[in-house]
DNA sequence: TGAGTTATTGACTGTTCGGTCAACAAACAT
DNA sequence: ATGTTTGTTGACCGAACAGTCAATAACTCA
């Protein structure tokens, strides 16, 4: 009935999810995405929108995947500890190559964009909270004789927090070496019995 | 000798603080910066070189007061839990009014700066690196029997990295009751006797 | 084959960006 | 008074910015 794109869809937005996730949101000018998407800046403004669109749509399928996966990653381990350890072996994994100072996308979006877009905002809160809710069903499991839900509710933010920090000081160029202690730092967190 | 400045210099590098911290570097034009200060953009460039350098000039600054004082706010305290619960009470004396959702420009700067700019990037590293150690020199004093000196580390960059967590939530807009939580665990964390 | 629909192309727009500069003003030393 | 030095003013610059659009191309269906 109409003319076929010439491109993939996905293929493209998983393209701008990376542009984005090193650069942020203010690197990355309309150039940058038809340079890099190899597209004319008619067919992207036709296919999503605008700039912010796009970047939306990158950030939640980024957060889909990684906060997501994590979520789930966290609530099918056998215990907390074990949550821990796998959440951070795979950020360390995701953090070598290139991608050592990238951070994490979401986090990036929480300084960068979220202040000044409420959508972004709210998908920032969405995720972690996401991530937090895991960690809280997570510690029901390992320790269900622990203490009182209101603790158990502050060491899940306790990780959401530091994990975040993690990313954050990952981006900074923090060495790996610190990053190390922190993550084992957070394992012990989940050893802590009452 | 010569014609003085019209103008305070310190009160024109505390205003860009102000605004740097809650607009980021690329947040903030030149026009900007000349209708914050009252100054020409003349002016601007004769006293402070460029936009760059007057931002590394802000975050200086505000890295100095800000963890510098927390530095020494924790080393001061009789116990890290002490020093945990009082810099938390000055985080959130920071978080009322319109400078809830700022977050701290040192982790702003983290995100949006460090990545393309060794010498934020330092920056960052220093003062991250400067509360670290208040927080071993704390624990070291706090609990002397305690355990290893790597675990000390451990803890301490743990305390580091969830602040920044914190500030980065508080930026994101995440709920003051939430935030709560995070500041009540971390006051937890240094409660737990191996 | 041609009508209808959607994708592609790349030039174009007006705006905003960081930074420069020549003219001018205000101070002090002689 | 006049020279020297430094600060101030505001117009100006080229580059980069996000976004638009008319012309054209590729496809399906009748």
């Amino acid at each position: 009935m109409a003319r076929p794109r010439k491109y993939d869809h996905d293929e493209v937005v998983e393209k701008m999810t990376l542009a984005f996730w090193e650069r942020g949101y203010n690197g990355i000018s309309m150039d940058d995405i038809g340079r890099i998407t190899q597209l004319n800046r008619g067919s992207i403004y036709n296919a999503f929108g605008d700039k912010r669109a796009l970047y939306l749509l990158a950030l939640e399928t980024y957060a889909q995947q990684s906060y997501g996966g994590a979520a789930q990653l966290v609530q099918d381990a056998p215990s907390t500890e074990m949550a821990v350890r796998s959440l951070y072996q795979a950020a360390f994994k995701g953090l070598s190559g290139e991608q050592t100072r990238w951070g994490c996308l979401l986090c990036n979006a929480a300084v960068e964009v979220a202040p000044v877009d409420q959508e972004v905002s709210d998908t920032v809160k969405k995720y972690l909270g996401l991530l937090s809710r895991a960690f809280v069903t997570s510690l029901k499991v390992s320790s269900p004789e622990a203490s009182d839900a209101s603790r158990v509710k502050n060491v899940a933010e306790q990780l959401t927090a530091s994990y975040v920090g993690f990313n954050i000081m990952a981006r900074a160029g923090v060495s790996t070496a610190c990053l190390q202690r922190v993550s084992e730092s957070a394992i012990d967190m989940t050893l802590v019995k009452q």
